[in-house]
RNA sequence: GGCCCCAUGGUCAAGCGGUUAAGACAUCGCCCUUUCACGGCGGUAACCCGAGUUCGAGUCUCGGUGGGGUCACCA
């Protein structure tokens, strides 16, 4: 043993991979990444009705957009593989045989028929064990006749089986209480049951990382680890992430799926970021912080042992703290293609993006945001009546009328040159500038509120189409009375 | 139902026997302001219940209640 922490991250390709599934992933990765020690990637395939097409390009897709980087893996050899499951029968197979000899496990020959003729009162059953004392000899020529069977595990009478948990604490379960599972199905592949411990060991695994949901059955792993003599490893089990407070975020249903949010607008980094802190309070309770801040801050003492809620709203926050952060260049690279999406070519990009910067939490919001560009028309005159700002239909009416006399002749259009004509002709006719802009604003742009004053409005429209608002505008109003 | 685990504001959470019980999101209010944002300031809001241990309990123990997990030839 050379002391080398090695955690493994592995997934089913049975479906997306949700927060929950990426959480995993990524403490996996930064416990590996924190200690010094390597992270590997394994696929466990061994359930092929469940496979799902795509899935496991998926899993690298995803791993490689949050920033998750594997030392070994299918693709990246370490000396210990092969790292898919499926490709692995062989060695399932030749342990869990070296196992029968070692007495840890046996031959069952039961029919599912048997099986199911086991079932309790509610619907669960429990192997009667009806096949552990076979004899050599019988198991030999049942298998030799050709009959199927199954290889299940020996518990050993009596014992109480327990361990330390890193996260949860002492965990002890009797013997009585755990099942002789099927470690080698009758297809020859292994159950998760078996193909984990064998693969954790054969891969050198040393903390093994992992949903709550295997926390009350790791005692049963130890007792295969203690039947080969082998050495077990560290646990750190994590409590689940709920979608409500009695519901669990699932696979099938789609909840909270990793890629689906990148399609919204999210950016990769913010949500391993905000996946990062369900479950886990770094002790100086950062909350935004990059990939290289969580591995050097990750320690388990920080990890919980009750279930979170996944709260979208304060992903949505933290994502826009991640927008704001960006430089001016960066946010307009990503922003590009939802503004060029929504409103097509012909307008500043460059500045419509500085507008979004600062009033987009999901780079998804901005095309409604900016709809209003590309598609004007009749609107709710109830919109100019805005008590603060002073105005109302009269009051618009003359603002309107002002700002179009100020800007029609007006020779450059930019910020600058509109402000100060709208202004001087806001004073000329005794108006405030704020009664104007705000009427203004409205006119140009038919919409409540909009990522912008009157004056961004006037630059980002351009000046023809300015002035044909204004003046649709104008008729607008004056046809209201 | 058996077994395992969990329980601090609406949400994420700090707290590890003595605190005015942090902080963040959300929410509400004020300021800034040509709308909306951004930013700044402030408010509302929590230890599931009951025993016990202790001078003292959100923190320890037990019970209850509630919730989750698991009991497959799924992982």
């Amino acid at each position: 043993m050379n002391g080398i922490v090695r955690t493994r991250f592995a997934p089913s390709p049975t479906g997306f991979m949700h927060i929950g599934n990426l959480r995993t992933g990524l403490y996996a990765y930064l416990f590996a990444r924190h200690n010094g020690g390597k992270f590997i990637l394994r696929i466990e395939d061994t359930d092929r009705e469940r496979m799902v097409e795509g899935a496991e390009q998926m899993v690298y897709r995803t791993l490689a957009a949050a920033g998750i980087d594997y030392d070994e893996g299918p693709d990246r050899d370490g000396g210990v593989g092969p790292y898919v499951q499926s490709e692995r029968a062989g060695i399932y197979r030749e342990y869990a045989e070296k196992l029968v000899e070692l007495g840890g496990a046996y031959y069952c020959f039961c029919t599912k028929e048997r099986l199911e003729s086991l079932h309790g009162e509610n619907g669960t059953h429990t192997y009667d064990r009806h096949c552990r004392d076979l004899s050599p000899d019988e198991v030999k020529a049942r298998i030799a006749a050709g009959e199927p069977y199954v290889i299940r595990q020996k518990v050993p009478d009596g014992v109480v089986s327990s361990y330390r948990d890193m996260v949860f604490g002492e965990i002890s379960v009797s013997a009585e209480d755990i099942e002789d599972g099927v470690l080698l199905k009758s297809d020859g592949m292994p159950t998760y049951n078996f193909a984990n411990v064998v693969d954790d060991h054969l891969m050198g695994i040393t903390h093994v990382i992992r949903g709550t949901e295997y926390l009350s059955s790791t005692p049963k792993y130890n007792l295969i680890y203690d039947a080969f003599g082998w050495e077990r490893p560290q646990y750190m089990h994590l409590p689940p992430i709920m979608k409500d407070a009695t519901r669990k975020l699932s696979k099938r249903y789609g909840d909270a799926n990793f890629e689906d949010f990148v399609a919204k607008g999210y950016l990769p980094q913010a949500v391993v970021n905000y996946v990062a802190l369900l479950g886990w309070c770094p002790k100086n309770n950062a909350e935004k912080m990059t990939m290289e801040e969580m591995i050097e801050l990750f320690d388990v003492d920080g990890i919980s042992v009750s279930s979170s809620i996944f709260d979208e709203a304060k992903m949505r926050w933290l994502n826009g703290e991640y927008l704001k952060a960006m430089s001016e260049e960066e946010f307009l690279a990503v922003s590009r293609p939802w503004i060029e999406g929504a409103v097509g070519e012909g307008y500043d990009v460059r500045e419509i993006a500085r507008l979004m910067q600062t009033r987009a939490d999901v780079l998804g919001e901005i095309p409604e945001k900016i709809a209003f560009l590309c598609s004007f028309g009749e609107y709710d005159l109830a919109m100019y009546e805005h008590k603060k700002m002073k105005v109302d239909l009269d009051v618009a009416k003359r603002a309107v009328k002002v700002s179009i006399a100020a800007l029609e002749g007006l020779g450059e259009w930019d910020e600058e040159s509109i402000k100060a004509a709208v202004q001087a002709a806001a004073e000329e006719a005794g108006m405030k500038s704020g009664q104007v802009m705000f009427s203004m604003r409205v006119a140009l742009t038919g919409q409540p509120s909009t990522p912008g004053g009157a004056i961004e409005m006037a630059v980002v429209l351009g000046k023809d189409e300015s002035m044909r608002r204004l003046r649709f505008s104008q008729e607008l109003l004056d046809a209201k009375e």
